[in-house]
DNA sequence: CCTTAGCACTCGGCGCTATCGACTGCTAAT
DNA sequence: ATTAGCAGTCGATAGCGCCGAGTGCTAAGG
């Protein structure tokens, strides 16, 4: 289908679309005839210039604010510039080493995700997203029981990530110090090395079982576990660089810009857009209202899945207005992501 | 000095002042002589009140944004009229319950933190902040070492709240799971009950100590928790309801906007304010430049702090543009920190 | 048939002006 | 001390004309 599009626009009209699109980016004024037939480097005059701008506009890839304007880009024209038109800039090596060097090593009391996430927008100069693994993917490694009062247990879930997970839980009855230990030792033999879905399906089943064998020990263990875990469902994310996007002309009206505040506090929307795209492989971009969020109407998101082991253990990106530097702001998520799975694994 | 000031205003003029206040409050714009004749309700002329406001831009209480406009009220003058002549207004009796309600059962997967956040933000419809008590107050319960792998340990510091920090060390030697038992007993033992400032100090003494004895064991151990507490040498807040803020017309310029968006990220401006007005007893009102950081310059913070057992564990507030309805908002901190002091000691 | 010059037309942006309305400060009378 | 009256200030709004950028269309030329 988009197949059928591309051939019915000729070679030239699309370097003329490509011109248009740079141009656009650079200056965020709709590009007129005259502009365009210079910068295009084509020996054309803005006349038949014209006329290639009503085609691309009747195709829908361009589109002008009022009759005595310039074209601007649409989103499938958009669509079309980053699928099959763009030339990636690649990053410069000072980029790349400042990269490594924020990533690498143990940045102060910054984890190795918010110092992506920081990397992102500085990079970008707009909001850097890392989506943090959930519950598919970690590993649960240790498990242990610490007791802190007659009838509080602390329950401590280590996973594979070295991330600590913990959940206080009231208990019915007490316990010694050595029941608690025993049964620790027992789920860490017993769910170790299970990510916490297998983990949560086991926990579930076999705490049916527990109760019919009456091993009040071994129920109310279990049901710790399941609360721990539970409590870690729902997968999060950190962001960084909002206030980037204050500077932004195309989201300086407030309604806009609190809807996409809202939105980053809420997290829902946000969430489900990146595990969509960490399901799907390699680099996504969503261009304005191709995400589905009324609230990133005006905006474009870039996201990459980065995996530790040949296998993807989480999502980045980056979240900056529809005008954005596509060329230079896909290479900085793509490496980023790489970088990103290199340092996990180096941990 | 304060009470200088006082006394060289008269009463009619400070009545005058109150209702201007009140009126430039409800209506955001400046107030001319003839409204406020009305509202004041005594039989005067807009002639009359006119001198009267002349004395009170004299004294620095009112200016004028320019010639012919009304007068609005200056910092001192908002200064004036929270310490003196304002008259609160109690919170009607739903609020109460509500807010009751939202901070005493389990709401859902929301600390009671959190939730107080909320509700001051809900409840004033600007940003709520609540400051979580830091290492002065924090008491240790108990103290753990988990291994991890040959190299690495996981700390676990459990406090009186309920709290627990956790930090993974990596050390050069490897420990038998007894001697991690044996260590935090002893820790546990000799720190506990003490808050992490007193131990920090008696850590770093008896680190010293431990070199000399040559016990290596307690000296990596004294590091570990050294390291575990160091993690949680900042306090920390807990923030809702910023996007409320972009609401208001006197925030609406972006770079304002921007500053103050980034100082709440950024944190460490907000939290010095906070830990200013805990040391402070009862409430705290900076109105504008007061607080002394230019991003609150146009902002106002109301804060309280709240305790648990007669002692203060923390800090909560509220941020918003000057003009704001202090007569309400004075009343919802001040209620919100009791009934967070009271939510946190049935904990 | 594609390209191009020419031309009429559109429309946003800018600056200028006039008007209105809400105030003030001052003065003189009560 | 209070007040009526009055001149004056100033922001906000609307109207006007002009400029410039850019378009669409048409007709001529390669």
């Amino acid at each position: 289908m988009t197949q059928a599009i591309e051939n019915s626009i000729n070679e030239r009209a699309q370097h003329f679309l490509k011109v248009l699109i740079e141009r656009y980016i650079r200056d965020g004024q709709p590009v007129g005839s005259r502009t365009l037939a210079r910068d295009a480097g084509m020996e054309l005059s803005p006349a038949t210039v014209r006329n290639i701008m009503s085609d691309l506009e009747e195709l829908g890839f361009v589109a002008s604010p009022h009759t005595s304007a310039g074209r601007i880009p649409t989103v499938p024209g958009y669509r079309l510039f980053v699928d099959s038109l763009i030339s990636l800039k690649p990053l410069a090596e000072l980029e790349i080493n400042l990269a490594k060097e924020q990533l690498g090593g143990e940045g102060g009391s910054l984890t190795v995700v918010e110092a992506a996430s920081k990397l992102l927008s500085n990079l970008t100069h707009m909001a850097g997203v890392v989506m943090v693994p959930n519950r598919d993917i970690v590993v649960v490694k240790q498990i242990e029981f610490v007791a802190l009062s007659e009838t509080r247990v602390l329950t401590v879930l280590v996973t594979s990530k070295g991330e600590v997970l913990n959940r206080v839980i009231e208990t019915s009855r007490r316990f010694r110090a050595s029941e608690l230990e025993e049964a620790g030792r027992y789920l860490t033999h017993h769910f170790g090395g299970q990510n916490l879905e297998e983990m949560r399906r086991r926990v579930v089943r076999e705490m049916e079982e527990a109760r019919h064998s009456m091993n009040t020990l071994m129920a109310k263990m279990l049901e710790m576990a399941d609360a721990a875990i539970r409590r870690e469902e729902r997968s999060d994310y950190v962001m960084a660089g909002q206030t980037n996007l204050m500077d932004f002309d195309e989201l300086a009206q407030m309604d806009r810009l609190r809807q996409l505040f809202t939105a980053f506090t809420e997290k829902q929307e946000i969430l489900h857009l990146l595990d969509r795209s960490m399901r799907a492989d390699g680099i996504q971009i969503f261009i304005g209202e191709e995400s589905g969020y009324d609230t990133l109407e005006t905006c474009s998101v870039i996201t990459a899945p980065y995996q530790v082991n040949d296998q993807v253990v989480g999502v980045l990106g980056v979240i900056g207005p529809t005008r954005m530097a596509y060329d230079r702001v896909i290479p900085i998520v793509d490496i980023t992501a790489k970088l990103l799975g290199a340092a996990l694994k180096s941990l």
